[in-house]
DNA sequence: TTGATTTCTTAACATACATCAATGCAGACG
DNA sequence: CGTCTGCATTGATGTATGTTAAGAAATCAA
């Protein structure tokens, strides 16, 4: 039970020792099935998952009832809802299991008091955000100026892991067109090996 | 002189006149010219901009020397090219002056000394990391999800200043689509009225 | 003012991607 | 074991957007 978020917190966060049994009392476990929902859109999004194992996606779904995936969250990654979390709006997006998944579960005021106790940790977090940025912003400047084909190579470049873990159709849901495109997409890339 | 900025530091991120001139000491001012480069390709972004006066775009370039343009920032906003200040790699991205502008200029050096004085510049250095990725969030979202005619009405909702001041080619830009395209997309918006 | 440059629009045509429909395949499950 | 369901693929066709080229309008520079 949080051996994942514990050597996380330890090994890459450097949160000391002293440190570390405090702030793992603050969270709380939480097991879910495939296909479980963690937030659903109008609510008021209070958590903040850490996976220990298994996979996580963020979406939204337009009007037509078409699902458009906004972000994976394979073990070792952080998900939220942001806009929501921290600004308290009712969400725009879902968050869903893909897999049976173990996750670490705090909120918006963990994240301050764990600050409080460890400096290490209100460093991370900020770099949490400032990488979050970065990453966002290097998808809107594919987004505008690549290719669907550039786009599934820099993806699969990016997180191998997870075009092996999810159907394809998410795949082509997160890069912006339709299964269909993704595999015509493919057949193009096999033929020129 | 940092009449623009003091205001805002005052009135919108709420520091206690005891802290004002303090924080003030550590800035500086800088005038340019419009078409005036503040980062180039290459180089490490150093710098975050408060515009004053003026108006300041964030673009890539592609291979095929196609400008994509990433963020405007018009009076009282912060720009910065975050992915090279905190992380030190060399920027992807330019930054230039779209007309005579007048900036306030600091480096990451002074977002953590000004947060160590003030605690409510603390906080809103937090509010504008939080408040730039749910905007980030919001355009992928409408990039993955909706037409460029979608695109655009939102963007005149959302940046009605910006759509007076710029040509409508780089509002091109900025949606992802060319400027002849998004003369098409503004004559059937005009039919019907 | 005048000429030069940039911007915007329009049209004809090209292309990337979407849509619709059908098929095949594989894992889930009775 | 067979049936069902979801997923991937393919082809035919439609549509949104890109490309190229030209001219009109606006802006800028001298």
């Amino acid at each position: 039970m949080k051996e994942g978020f514990y050597h996380y917190l330890r090994d890459r966060v450097f949160v000391r020792s002293a440190h570390l049994a405090e702030i793992l009392k603050m969270v709380s476990v939480k097991k879910v099935k495939k296909n479980e929902m963690l937030l659903m859109r109008g609510l008021i999004c209070r958590n903040v998952f850490f996976v220990e194992k298994g996979l996580l996606r963020l979406y939204a779904i337009d009007e037509s009832g078409k699902e458009h995936i906004i972000q994976f969250a394979p073990e070792n990654w952080f998900l939220s809802e942001r806009a929501s979390l921290y600004f308290g709006n009712p969400s725009e997006y879902f968050i869903d299991a893909l897999e049976d998944s173990s996750l670490v579960v705090f909120d918006q005021e963990f994240i301050e008091r764990a600050s409080d106790i460890s400096v290490e940790f209100r460093n991370y977090n900020e770099y949490l955000l400032q990488n979050h940025i970065r990453h966002l912003q290097n998808r809107i400047h594919s987004l505008i100026g690549a290719d669907a084909k550039s786009r599934y190579l820099k993806f699969i470049d990016l997180y191998p892991e997870i075009v092996q873990r999810v159907p394809q159709w998410m795949v082509a849901s997160y890069l912006g067109i339709t299964p269909e495109s993704l595999s015509r997409v493919r057949r193009d890339i096999a033929l020129f090996k």
